[in-house]
DNA sequence: TTAATTACCTAGATAATCAAGGTATGAACC
DNA sequence: GGTTCATACCTTGATTATCTAGGTAATTAA
C-alpha cells in the first residue's frame, strides 16, 4: 500500500514517536498497522534524510523517541500528495469507470 | 499497487489477450507495465479460478491466447471495487486531509 | 533480408509487508 | 508485594508483489 507517505503526513503536525503514529493510523483509517513494518519504516526513513529522531525522557514517564519531518521530508510529502492524486484517477479511471476519480 | 484488480475490470468487457491487456494499461492509465509482472500475474489468477484461458488462432494469424473472467472472477472484482473506494478514502482522509475522498 | 513489432514466456533480484517473536517500563489491581 | 495489562521500543525470517533482464518465435515493414 506504501505506508511511508502517510507517516509523513501524519508527522506534519508535528513531531510523534512510533507507537503513536500506529494509533494514528489505525483510528483514522483503520488500517492494520505493523509494528514489525513501522519501525523498520521509521529507521529507513531516518537514514534517507526524511525524518530525524529524538529521545525524549521526563521524570516519572517512560522513554519515547519522537520523529520530525525534515525539509526534506516536507518536499517529500507535496510529491506524495502529487503522486496519490494521480493513482487514484489511473485506477479509478480502469477500475471504476469512464468518469475520472476526485481524490478530495 | 496491487495489479490484480485491474487485470480484472479490463476483463470484464470480454476476453483479452496478454500482450492487448498490458497495452489497454499503459494507454488508459499511464502504468509502465511489466510483462514480467503481467504474465505470472495472470497465471496465478488462472490457478486461482479467477479466470480461464483459452488458445486462439485464425489461419494468416498469430495465436493469442484469451483470458477471460469466470464467475469467481466477477466476484472478486466486485469486491475489488469495494476494496479500492475504502483504501481511497481511508488513504486520503490522512494524506490530503480531514475531508474524506470521492472515489468516483 | 533485415529490423521492428507482436506475443508469449521464465529466472533471479529487489522491496514492502507480515508474522511472530523479544525486552523493559509504568499503571492498575488485589 | 505480586500479577497483569498496556505502553513503547525493537529484530529476524518468511511471504508476496513487482521489476530487471533476459529468451523464443511469428508477422509486418523497410
Amino acid at each position: 500500500m506504501n505506508l511511508q507517505p502517510l507517516v509523513l503526513a501524519l508527522l506534519e503536525g508535528g513531531p510523534l514517536y512510533g507507537y503513536l503514529i500506529a494509533q494514528r493510523a489505525r483510528k483514522k483509517a483503520g488500517l492494520k498497522w505493523e509494528e514489525g513494518t513501522l519501525y523498520p519504516l521509521l529507521h529507513k526513513m531516518e537514514r534517507g534524510g526524511l525524518v530525524r529522531s529524538e529521545w525524549r525522557e521526563a521524570p516519572g514517564e517512560r522513554r519515547r523517541k519522537y520523529y520530525a519531518l525534515t525539509r526534506s521530508g516536507h518536499a517529500a510529502l507535496a510529491g506524495a500528495r502529487t503522486d496519490w492524486r494521480e493513482q487514484v484517477k489511473a485506477v479509478s479511471r480502469i477500475l471504476l469507470g469512464g468518469r475520472h476519480a476526485d481524490a478530495r
